[in-house]
RNA sequence: GGUCGAUUAGCUCAGUUGGUUAGAGUGUCACGUUGACAUCGUGGAGGUCAUUGGUUCGAUUCCAAUAUCGACCA
């Protein structure tokens, strides 16, 4: 006999198995198989990231997803990397450097470069040994790092092609300029907050007159670049004064008046001050209105020399504040007025965005819009929970061409390569001398655009990338939906002109217990490590799992991981209780010899059910439910009643009743480990080692089949009936204080088909609520002093001489009477009602009659025994 | 401002062709340890299913409006 620890301790059994698992390469699929593929891409976290609670929830759901498809027996591939975040990862390169007191820009870029990959080898990987104390099942043979020679290769491959097929341009625009990191931004990595501010109210003097015109703005020092002043040409306000023009304060220049519908009459004054280069509505303002286009910042956010003296140098807040002194000064402000509006913000360093007129590269978005927009339309590509699916719409409908050029050093450098005004985009310089790569990297994102493709080898044609592409499942926060979903199915549809993968799961925002979400600066955010250490990967993953629906952001504290490590103590002490019993060698579940009993049937049917219900929720990829539906069986079931209903046969004195109880426990363990392992890995392992014959490892064994003829309900409701006498016994006893292990005897009167089958289970009654003896019978007398309870029309004495305390006995009546009689009223307000028995459906009619004659027999025989003790 | 989602026990959440006086865990109260587990067992208390209307024989469920909270977009 063997003898388990009575705590499970999960550090020691993690490493062993991970150990073994990548040792034995058990998460490696093959690239030449005839067996399904099944396939998952990581959202590759930033390389030199570290993991938190989002990555956890994240990835968790992945390895579910793959373990069980490994179990069914597909060939699976999970593969991992990490992206290089080109904007968070130069910022705080630069930032290290200038703690050392380098300047970036004076050692250059090749310099810089040999840093940022120090930087990466010291920090790359971290997150990906984090991921393995997580359990997570990756193929690391394969892991991929979006810079890493070949990958890089594709990427400048793409941009070819498309550069080739006309699709990618350059062009002046006023884009999201970033004065923090000194780069342009896509219009996605924009992020706006709403910010208290002022809105300023400036006058304008007119030319050759006293009067002014006021121009309302909430960022003053843009002034300095107003080449004219708009009105709406309907607003009778200032019909007179289109043509007329202003003195720029200040700078001292003249400005027109000129008319252009866009002008918001009700907004402000109605006259607007126009700044063609650092607003993108003034720039398409002052184009059509051929006004002068003055750039007023340096790249760093600073006021230029298009500026008076007094201005250049100063950063732009300096500058707001000075303009808005002198203006007070000369006499022209008119008033301030607090206000409260959008301001951008840049995605990766929080700097406020400045509009900035700047040239650079762009993808035309339209034709891949489409395509998009098509594939989840005819739902080739499913989302869940599928709202997000008229988010995807409605960015893709409303879709403008993508700004994919940055100004970094970090990242993808632009093939494109300049000589005087020749221009050659290839991966390769041209033959010929003085010939200048394009000093601009790429967007991260189209880098990972490619990710399912690219890490397959793409272009190239490789067996992997014909063997895994399309891939199945991607699994991702929704705040990416337009940075890389999208995209990914943009790129995979134009390049292999397939969709990248078919479904969609979007896991929710994990946020703290009041609800916020994790940040750095608040932190609330736990280090899934240090839960590890505390509660185990196993307790993390499940009780993370339990409380995330589809979709649902998720409210996180430490309770709820509590749960889950209680969970996993309660199998592992099932199992300890299973193993303890194996001193005889077992038998198959399909051996002739075996003898099923009832309760061995109820509990091999409920388990088929279960694996019914699991896998429909696994289709519905509702993942909550399935881990659920496997602990609800674990806990109530199989530990609460199959294990206590077999209790009678270990201790039995015939042998076989043991073999018989211990083959099915060990069965019916073996399956729950394979339901549990996609959830929990190690401990499912782990106890499968100590119980399986088999010796191949859980994670590559099979996935449990169904029966569906050994799903019996006539078992099942026998079952449930002696589950019902075994409560009742149980309520008598604790609301008359009468101790659990006091020796009772019951009477049963009632029909004897009933009578007999709960007579059926006298063994257990006694080991389960101490019934030393059962008689029985349809017109049996009631003892005097006798406690009642009515189980399926069936009247249960439980004579307590001398024990029973009348008044507690009337109130427990009394209280069960209560009970019945509210069902009764509501079941009696349905048959009362003419429109209910003529128009709901039969059966649902014939349910209520059912209904109604059981409560009426329950109760008249709680009346009669709530009378007989007056 | 537009779009979408949420609102169920003290707390965290389940609950789909509309039909059970609505379920779980946790917390709470009482009782209980010589044969798996106190990270446990047994029994109890606890809910006008946000509000108001509508559809229906019947609404937690479908529809509309309102309130509050949240997300995305402008």
């Amino acid at each position: 006999m063997k003898e388990l620890l009575k705590t499970y301790n999960p550090s020691i059994v993690e490493k062993k198995w991970y150990e073994k698992w990548e040792t034995n390469k058990v998460f490696s699929p093959s690239d030449n198989s005839n067996l399904e593929s099944y396939a998952i891409m990581i959202p590759p976290p930033n390389v030199t990231g570290k993991l938190h609670l989002g990555h956890v929830l994240n990835n968790t759901i992945q390895d579910v997803l793959i373990r069980k498809a490994r179990m069914q027996g597909k060939n699976t591939l999970w593969l991992p990397g990490t992206d290089h975040a080109s904007i968070a990862t130069e910022a705080k390169v630069t930032k290290k450097l200038k703690d050392e007191g380098i300047d970036k820009n004076e050692i250059g870029r090749d310099e810089f470069l040999k840093h940022a990959w120090q930087w990466k080898d010291k920090y790359g990987g971290t997150i990906i040994n984090q991921l393995k104390r997580l359990g997570c099942s990756c193929d690391w043979d394969r892991e991929k790092f979006t810079m890493d020679d070949d990958y890089s290769n594709s990427v400048l491959e793409c941009f070819v092609k498309l550069y080739n097929d006309g699709l990618i341009y350059k062009g002046e625009r006023i884009i999201n300029w970033d004065p923090k990191s000194m780069t342009a931004l896509s219009d996605e990595e924009v992020i706006y907050r709403e910010t208290k501010g002022n809105l300023w109210h400036f006058k304008y003097p007119i030319k050759d007159s006293k009067e002014f015109v006021i121009v309302a703005t909430t960022r003053p020092e843009t002034m300095l670049g107003d080449t004219g002043i708009a009105v709406n040409p309907n607003d009778k306000r200032y019909i007179n004064l289109i043509g007329k023009s202003v003195i720029l304060p200040i700078v001292n220049k003249e400005i027109p008046i000129f008319g252009d519908e866009y002008v918001d009459i009700k907004f402000g004054t109605g006259c607007v001050k126009v700044t063609p280069a650092h607003d993108p509505n003034d720039f398409n303002m002052g184009t059509k209105n051929n006004l002068e286009i003055i750039n007023i910042f340096n790249p760093d956010g600073s006021i230029n020399d298009n500026a008076p003296k007094s201005y250049i140098g100063l950063d732009r807040f300096e500058a707001r504040k000075k303009i808005v002194k002198e203006i007070d000064s000369l006499g022209l402000l008119d008033k301030i007025n607090e206000y409260t509006h959008n301001v951008g913000y840049s995605e990766r360093t929080d700097a406020i965005v400045e509009p900035y007129l700047s040239n650079q590269w762009y993808l035309k978005m339209d034709t891949f819009a489409t395509k998009a927009l098509s594939v989840v339309e005819k739902e080739k590509i499913k989302f869940y929970p599928s709202r997000w699916t008229k988010i995807y719409n409605h960015w893709l409908n409303n879709i403008k061409d993508w700004c994919i050029s940055r100004q970094l050093w970090w990242g993808h450098r632009i093939p494109v390569w300049y000589r005087g005004s020749e221009i050659y985009c290839g991966i390769e310089p041209p033959s010929g001398k003085n010939w200048i790569q394009d000093e601009d990297v790429l967007d991260t994102w189209f880098s990972s655009w490619l990710w399912p493709m690219a890490t397959l080898g793409w272009p190239k044609k490789t067996k992997a990338l014909k063997t895994f592409y399309p891939t199945q499942d991607l699994v991702t926060g929704a705040d990416i939906i337009f940075f890389w979903v999208a995209r990914m199915i943009m790129a995979g549809l134009h390049f292999e002109k397939q969709i990248p993968f078919s479904n969609v799961y979007f896991n929710g925002i994990v946020r703290d217990n009041k609800g916020r979400k994790m940040s750095k600066s608040l932190g609330n955010s736990p280090d899934p490590l240090d839960l590890i250490d505390e509660f185990g990967a196993d307790a993390l993953r499940v009780g993370m799992l339990l409380i995330a629906p589809q979709g649902s952001d998720i409210i996180f504290s430490k309770d709820r991981i509590e749960i889950g490590r209680n969970f996993i103590n309660k199998l592992w002490n099932s199992a300890r209780f299973v193993i303890m019993n194996i001193d005889d060698e077992y038998m198959s579940i399909n051996d002739p010899n075996l003898k099923l009993n009832k309760t061995d049937k109820w509990i091999i049917s409920k388990l088929n059910k279960t694996i019914l219900n699991v896998n429909d929720s696994y289709d519905q990829y509702k993942l909550n439910e399935s881990i659920k539906l496997v602990y609800d069986f674990v806990w109530s079931d199989f530990c609460d009643w199959y294990i206590e209903f077999s209790k009678v046969r270990f201790y039995s004195q015939i042998k076989t009743d043991k073999k018989n109880a211990i083959s099915v426990c060990v069965f019916v363990l073996e399956t729950i480990l394979k339901l549990l392992h996609p959830y929990i890995p190690f401990i499912t392992e782990e106890i499968w080692t100590m119980i399986s014959k088999n010796d191949k490892f859980l994670t590559v064994s099979s996935w449990p089949s169904i029966d569906k003829t050994k799903i019996l309900p006539d078992i099942e409701n026998e079952i449930k009936i002696i589950k019902e006498v075994i409560s009742s016994i149980r309520n008598v006893k604790t609301n008359l204080g009468i101790s659990p292990s006091k020796n009772i005897i019951i009477i049963l009167r009632g029909p004897e088909n009933i009578t007999k089958i709960i007579e059926n289970y006298a063994d257990y009654l006694l080991k389960m609520v101490k019934v030393e003896s059962i008689s029985s019978g349809p017109k049996i007398k009631k003892p005097s002093q006798s406690a009642v309870a009515v189980v399926n029309n069936i009247e249960l004495f439980i004579p307590l001489a001398g024990l029973i305390d009348l008044d507690k006995e009337k109130r427990r009546l009394e209280n069960q009477i209560q009970d019945i009689v509210g069902r009764l009223n509501s079941v009696n307000s349905k048959l009362n009602n003419k429109n209910f028995i003529s128009r709901a459906p039969e059966n649902v009619v014939k349910n209520e009659q059912t209904k109604h004659n059981k409560y009426m027999s329950s109760l008249e025989k709680l009346k009669i025994n709530l009378k007989s003790l007056e």
